[in-house]
RNA sequence: GCCGAAGUGGCGGAACUGGCAGACGCGCCGGACUCAAAAUCCGGUGCCCGAAAGGGCGUGUGGGUUCGAUUCCCACCUUCGGCACCA
């Protein structure tokens, strides 16, 4: 008997697949058929420098769902590219010397040796990367678009500067308000930066959560992100200024409660204000000295702080004059950068009034009900909400009004390994786009690529100076790149139609594609780059490039693979990669074993003991199937208890993998069966069907072995085989087992025909001698007949 | 603080629509084969009492609904995750 070698196996098949291009589909014929397609796609990977467990999951997950789709008869494009841009490779040239792209496409060679180790079936004729120029030269075409509709924008915004080395410092290299490198006092300062209007979409990426079919945790994180809060804009006016300034409350029915007024550090009306108060150095400082501190610090402080600026605001409801404070718990990037403060009512101000002996007014009782608030008196506060910005609205100052957490996203990165974003700067006018005829603007090459507080790309001095596309006078070149999640927002759309160099994709192609059907991924990118792709889905409909507004219709999210946990096994004491696991193993038990640990959408601890068990099951297969292929029997399995379990287990797998996505029960439906085999032997009249079903169940998680074997089982090609059928007829039982119970306590079960009356099952239930010893003479109460089920006597 | 997910044997987990709790696997125990070991095969394995037959207990805790609850409801505890001076 040849014995299971997984290696031989394997690249055997592996062979196969490539000669026969199985996994190649081609472009869809003009006004093909849509409703079997399916568009299968895994969150592209970041090229590091090998495949790690992580992957492992991910692809297996959508090898599975794209074979198993393939074989129902789908059209099914599963893609595979690489997120090549970013800063690990950067830093990786910083450290180790080298070119980013070198590294890059090294690593890119390394791990798709790996990833068809594995036996993903990828389209590889698709294979695109966001390095190459074929690829980035369209992110700059899309931004173009973008900028053209309004949609990509460039504001100030304020950033750590030293003024000493003339550099923006990340949070990190501001060590008590002073430069990490000179120690110089650093400063806040306004930086041009790039942003995309993702919050022109804010609603809509709400309320569109609704139709696709998506995790309730990715669901919530997103809403969450968002953070829709609805409320009102209320109006304050400062008599000495004879100006008005408004703020934002969810708690409109407060108002009458509000005993101070506060504004951001960075509110425009600080420095009016600092102009005619007495203590104008006090605020000034203050402002600055907040100015440098990192968001996280503030919020972290333990006691609020802030300044009375010597002005007063003057409350629209009761015409209160309330005192206006400079406060840094107040948020310039949120509502109106001012608040009303209800110390009564908001532990925050109640926080900050406690410390400067402001006073606490309360109006709202413990029923619920409005108190010192005038005409509002005992309203419950849910109406009084909206009857007081009636109230002011009718006299000008308020309105509902509605506030999000999202902000724009601001995707310019001072980085090198990036996509330059195409942009001429000249003297005269301004930020002036590249025209798509000049596409791409490639990145250049540079020797150092370490972050000196301005852009590496500064530093390519011939490339910067470029000229003005409307004038032709010097300017000079954005020295900007774009972040990686630009790459990520659409990828997915490149791969329908990955070789075009006249534009972006044929939008006939991506249409017939797209939406993904089924995308994977980690539950780590639930907002940014689920986010970020939405929002790119949305804004290129608008502008007619696509036919449709969500990317991915319905999203599975995959756990972390934990390694060993506490108790790491054998004495290797290292963790074991992919690599060895492949070599050791071999990649169809690496597969299943990985979705057999447990619920692929939750957290999962990979054990070495636990691949070998699986090691174990798919050399008894090898052994059981072999030993049955050597008999000559063949034709229909005859009725009997092996041939329904067959079809049991083809009905449940189907619905596993198919409905349920439970990928982990499939494969013990499909060991229960090869028990079921072992036990009959292999000469039993089905064992022949049950082992053709057991391999042509196991083909999507164990390819190359399915397949040996349905080869020694005289059959060709299974990737191409119909995903087998269960025959209704042949899961009819004709007895089931009766559950009989005394007062819901299990006392027998015992086999009864299917077809036995309500009448007939009480009676065999009753004459149990071991229900009778329950029953002991006591009268039966109730009976309860459940159909095919249980008998259950309460006494 | 707000939002979300989850608590089941020694371990990973199963039980999909209120109806046999613990499928499947790991580990462990016993046996077969072997000079021996590994591999493989067979059997056992929730806990407690019992020689056994059998009985009792048992899905985080406490209550409730029900003939019957891992499943539904209420309260609480714990763990994990997201957001967070967001007004």
């Amino acid at each position: 008997m040849n014995r299971y070698d997984p290696k031989a196996i394997e690249a055997k098949w592996q062979r196969v697949w490539e000669d026969a291009r199985a996994f190649h589909v081609p472009d869809p014929e003009r006004g093909a058929d849509r409703s079997a397609k399916s568009y299968v796609v895994e969150m592209w990977p970041y090229p590091s420098g090998t495949l790690h467990m992580g992957h492992v999951l991910v692809y297996t997950l959508g090898d599975v769902i794209s074979r198993f789709r393939r074989r129902n008869g789908m059209a099914v494009l599963h893609p595979i590219g690489f997120d090549s841009f970013g800063l690990p490779a950067e830093n990786a040239a910083i450290k180790e010397g080298g070119h980013p792209r070198e590294i890059t496409e090294r690593n890119i060679a390394t791990i798709t040796q790996s990833m068809r180790r594995m036996g993903w079936g990828f389209d590889w004729d698709r294979l695109i990367s966001a390095h190459e120029p074929e690829y980035y030269r369209w992110d700059q075409w899309l931004f173009l678009k973008l900028l053209e509709a309004g949609l990509a924008y460039r504001k100030g915004s304020p950033v750590k500067w030293c003024p000493v080395d003339q550099v923006v410092l990340a949070n990190e290299q501001v060590h008590d308000g002073r430069c990490e490198y000179c120690g110089a006092e650093v400063v806040s300062k306004d930086l041009e930066q790039w942003f995309f209007r993702t919050t022109a979409y804010a609603d809509e990426l709400l309320d569109e959560l609704e139709h696709i079919a998506w995790p309730d945790r990715v669901k919530a994180m997103q809403r969450n992100w968002i953070g829709r809060s609805e409320g009102a804009e209320i109006q304050f006016a400062i008599e000495e200024l004879d100006a008005e300034v408004s703020v934002f409350t969810t708690r409109p029915d407060t108002l009458f409660g509000a005993t101070f007024f506060a504004l951001a550090p960075e509110h425009p009306l600080v420095e009016r204000l600092a102009e005619r108060s007495p203590n104008a150095g006090e605020l000034r400082d203050y402002v600055r000295k907040a100015a440098v501190k990192r968001g996280e610090e503030r919020a972290a402080a333990e006691q609020k702080t802030g300044v009375f600026t010597g002005f007063f605001a003057t409350n629209p409801a009761n015409e209160a004059r309330i005192p206006i404070w400079v406060a840094d718990y107040v948020l310039m990037e949120y509502g109106t950068g001012a608040l009303m403060a209800v110390p009564a009512h908001d532990e925050r101000d109640l926080a900050f009034a406690e410390r400067f002996d402001i006073p606490v007014v309360t109006v709202i009782d413990d029923d619920g009900k409005l108190i010192n608030s005038a005409q509002f008196d005992g309203w419950p506060a849910d109406d009084a909400k909206r009857a007081i910005v009636d109230w002011l609205g009718e006299r000008g100052r308020g309105t509902t009004a509605i506030n999000f957490r999202l902000r724009d996203w601001g995707f310019s990165r001072q980085r090198y390994w990036g996509c330059p974003i195409p942009i001429v700067y000249c003297d005269e006018h301004g930020a002036v786009p590249v025209p798509e005829s000049e596409l791409p603007v490639l990145l250049p090459e540079i020797d150092d690529y370490k972050p000196k507080g301005i852009a590496p790309l500064a530093s390519a001095e011939d490339w910067v100076r470029a000229p003005c596309p409307v004038c032709g006078k010097e300017g000079r070149r954005e020295v900007e790149t774009m972040d990686t999640f630009v790459d990520s927002s659409w990828y997915f759309l490149r791969f329908c139609d990955p070789h075009n160099d006249d534009a972006a994709w044929d939008r006939g192609i991506v249409d017939w594609w797209s939406p993904v059907d089924q995308y994977i991924g980690g539950v780590d990118h639930a907002t940014m780059h689920l986010i970020y792709a939405r929002f790119f889905m949305k804004a290129l409909n608008d502008l007619g490039l696509i036919g449709f507004r969500e990317p991915f219709l319905n999203l599975f999210t995959n756990g972390w693979v934990q390694l060993g946990g506490s108790k790491m096994s054998k004495s290797k004491g290292n963790v074991i990669g992919p690599e060895e696991l492949v070599a050791e193993y071999g990649a169809d038990s690496a597969r299943l074993y990985m979705l057999f640990i447990g619920p692929a959408r939750e957290d999962m601890d990979w054990t070495d003991e636990g691949i070998d068990g699986m090691s174990r099951f798919v050399r008894r297969v090898y052994r059981l199937v072999g030993e049955v292929a050597e008999r000559a029997r063949h034709g229909e399995p005859p009725p009997g208890e092996l041939t329904r379990k067959a079809h049991e287990t083809i009905a449940k797998v189907t619905d596993d993998v198919g409905r349920r996505q439970s990928f982990n029960t499939a494969i013990a439906a499909v060991m229960e069966l090869v028990n079921e085999l072992s036990k009959a032997g292999p000469d039993d009249p089905a064992a022949r069907f049950a082992a053709e079903t057991a391999v042509s169940l196991l083909q999507p998680y164990a390819p190359h072995v399915a397949e040996e074997l349905w080869e020694q089982l005289g059959h060709e090609r299974l990737w191409e085989q119909p995903w087998p059928a269960a025959d209704p007829s042949q899961l009819v039982r004709d007895t089931f087992e009766l559950v009989v119970q005394v007062n819901g306590k299990v006392r027998d079960r015992f086999e009864v025909d299917v077809g036995a009356s309500e009448d007939e099952l009480i009676a065999r239930a009753k004459a149990s001698a071991r229900v009778q010893s329950h029953l002991d003479g006591a009268q039966v109460r109730k009976t309860i007949v459940v159909p095919r089920k249980l008998v259950n006597f309460v006494v």
